[in-house]
DNA sequence: CAAAAACCTTACGTTGACGTTAACGTAATA
DNA sequence: TATTACGTTAACGTCAACGTAAGGTTTTTG
């Protein structure tokens, strides 16, 4: 259940969980690979915003085809905390990569559409063909 | 549909497999599973246009994140050889299913993308403005 | 206050998609 | 003729991403 007093969100794993429709071994799982990190009172883990966040956008990923490592790299993108030149050079190569590889995917999506429209009117014309038989 | 003068180019494993950049593992796994099934001249592996675009679809798929089964599902889909109408109407619910998921990759597609151009802004003025320190 | 629910850790098991090694056959080539 | 290149099967190994107990606290609820 969510909490009244403090306002800022905060979400037990179950909830969260239950939110996004993974079981709370992955997001434990997800915590043990450093892919994430709530906070704790006492043993019990505490999910923020910002916890909700990272989930979403792993999530994304996934749906995306992209391995939890990629996610990561993905997501440690937005937080460019350290201002090393040589890594900001470099997470603009990897940047450029990701985005050639979703236009990959986009003109893959493309194909596949045409290919499935093509396919679901064979079958509805196969229907009325066959209907009346 | 592709074939009018039988066309019948052929393939050696190591050839198709190059041409792909997969390893022959790879496509001998996929006959494993039964998702190739080329023809062979004694023992030896031939395979055909159609093995091929057998394989050019289930890399697709790949890109896309889809499952090998996934793939299976969605190539079985080009050739509705049985012509039973309720394996039809369960045909057409799977492609609307796959479009589905299709038009949700897009849309993550499209987010993730406005993302990456946020992050590489955020990431060429980090190194316009600590470039002459 | 007892039982159920929700939380935890530890650890072994599983599945998909191949990698890798072994042991061998065949065919062209130096 | 021997080496190289390509083909084969069989079988064990690997890695990511969790699933699935087992066993133990704490909190909630009837």
């Amino acid at each position: 259940m969510t909490n009244i007093v403090t306002s800022s969100a905060e979400y037990s794993i179950t909830d969260l969980c239950k939110e996004f429709g993974v079981t709370t071994r992955t997001a434990r799982y997800y915590e043990d690979i450093g892919l994430l990190s709530p906070s704790r009172r006492g043993q019990t883990r505490v999910y923020s915003a910002a916890d909700r966040t990272r989930l979403r956008l792993i999530l994304r990923g996934k749906r995306l085809g992209l391995s939890l490592e990629d996610s990561r790299q993905i997501i440690d993108m937005y937080e460019p905390g350290k201002t090393n030149i040589d890594q900001l050079n470099s997470l603009v190569g990897a940047i450029r990569q990701q985005r050639e590889k979703l236009n990959q995917q986009l003109d893959d999506i493309g194909n596949l559409l045409k290919d499935l429209n093509k396919a679901e009117a064979a079958c509805i014309d196969a229907l009325k063909t066959n209907g009346d038989k």
